[in-house]
DNA sequence: TCCCTTTGCTACAAATATGGTAGCGCCACG
DNA sequence: CGTGGCGCTACCATATTTGTAGCAAAGGGA
């Protein structure tokens, strides 16, 4: 196990953008929490908190840590946390993944 | 979608089945499995953990567990893994993903 | 001013998930 | 027979996540 940073992307030694994406919205609660900032209203953490079925803090700092660290998270000067252009350029990428969830759940 | 245990998808309690579809793909090396086996070939379990950066057969084998439950993936008669229709359906929706990858390494 | 609330955020220990190594039974090939 | 690849599992060490408690700072009354 080659002891990274913490705060260093996993999966991003080959250099491939690809892979460090990947890698970083494979952590638990990365793409809940961008699917939850879909909307334009900023929440705050604690309203994160419970959007993400009541997710410990811990977790969810070290997610937004690395979210806006990565630039597709941003906190808002007057308190809350929304999706950057970037962040929502992503999340635009996820938005059939609504629909094909529907499809999905009736297939098992 | 089959009565699963103690492996049950996290997130599933609302039933809403977008959450599980988050969190099932918010698992280490789910969305990287997907991503590799986004060729027609299917590969084997080990040329996916090569193709994974070494990953160890014990998560790569409950990853592929969970993918075969969710019909997002299959084991071919020959041998090898691939993505069923489902899961190529769901691949396109992350196809997208490695053109934004290259624009937000050159910005993260 | 004091009190009260909410904000983002952290410390700590316990629970869970993941990693690394070894090895199983099976099957095909020579 | 031996050899090697296949999917897959046991075992245990390590890393990550969870749950609980709490911090300092900022704001809003009264």
């Amino acid at each position: 196990m080659p002891a990274m940073k913490k705060t260093a992307i996993r999966g991003s030694r080959t250099g491939r953008p690809i892979m460090a994406l990947l890698d970083l919205l494979g952590r638990r609660w990365t793409l809940r929490i961008i699917w939850e900032l879909r909307e334009e209203r900023a929440l705050t953490s604690r309203e994160l908190r419970t959007a993400c079925d009541e997710a410990s803090p811990t977790i969810m700092q070290a997610r937004l840590s690395e979210l806006r660290e990565t630039g597709l998270v941003e906190l808002e000067p007057g308190g809350g946390y929304r999706l950057t252009g970037l962040g929502k350029e992503l999340m635009e990428n996820f938005m059939p993944l609504h629909r094909f969830a529907e499809r999905w759940a009736k297939r098992g």
